[in-house]
DNA sequence: GAACCAATTGCATGAGCATACAAGCTCAGC
DNA sequence: GCTGAGCTTGTATGCTCATGCAATTGGTTC
């Protein structure tokens, strides 16, 4: 094998890890997923909180279907809203609601200190991956 | 959004894109999923080319049951065989077949080309990883 | 109405968790 | 020293979940 084909092995499994950890920390801890958490934070930092289906789905790098779904989650739980839009009556905003932007916060905590410890665990993994090389 | 936690979301998307580019190629050109792929590598590496299940799976980081799964599928396009291994009878080793190794030829050729097509398509996304910086 | 776009729905896949099952090992008690 | 209950290890199976693709439904535009 390559060293290339080793590297980007490494560097998949080093990811998946810390993904992994990620999510698990998030549902533990605030029941929610990871994309599930992603899409929150989009959606916050959206005008007026919030976004088309659409908007959504290509900024997750998910497809419609999918984000269909999971707004239908975010949903169940009262953390987004669905609202036609007037303008144009195909398409569906996803709001954010107060509970939503609640959890958002304080799952935020969780995702960064997660993220952290996890770079921290795995020191050289993503060297010239995440900071800018000087 | 954090400066780490932009950086950590777009090397994720990167990665994903990467990787879904690769499963894709070999998904077309050889019916092979990726996990499927990266199997008959690691039994093309091991000595006489059989890999306990246990062992399989930690070396993908998959769980046992996965890998349960994808050796059955292996198994039903006869590019591996089982063989239960003569000095504990619990264990099975998954063996790699001509078919096998065959396929695995060409397929490497495929995932070769197309991660170096993928990673050129993505200058600096992922500096670093193939020169290790000096 | 024809062509098109947005969102949803049906179906298949690959993965994880919990559990069941099967083989071998250990050791107390006779 | 033999036996059998209980633990350990290795594999398989049932269920569920998130995702992708393809087909569908409903609204829009020309």
């Amino acid at each position: 094998m390559s060293h290339l084909n080793q590297a980007w092995f490494q560097l998949i499994q080093d990811v998946a890890a810390v993904e992994a950890e990620l999510a698990k920390a998030l549902q533990a801890r605030h029941g929610l997923g990871l994309s599930d958490f992603r899409a929150l934070q989009a959606l916050a930092e959206a005008k007026n909180s919030e976004l088309r289906m659409q908007d959504l789905a290509s900024h997750l790098k998910l497809n419609q279907s999918s984000v269909s779904r999971m707004v239908e989650r975010l949903e169940r739980t009262k953390l987004t809203v669905r609202d036609v839009c007037a303008d144009d009556k195909r398409g569906v905003y996803t709001v954010l609601t107060d509970a939503g932007r609640t959890l958002l916060a304080q799952s935020e905590v969780t995702y960064q200190t997660t993220l952290q410890a996890q770079l921290a665990e795995r020191p050289g993994a993503f060297t010239g991956l995440l900071q800018p090389l000087p």
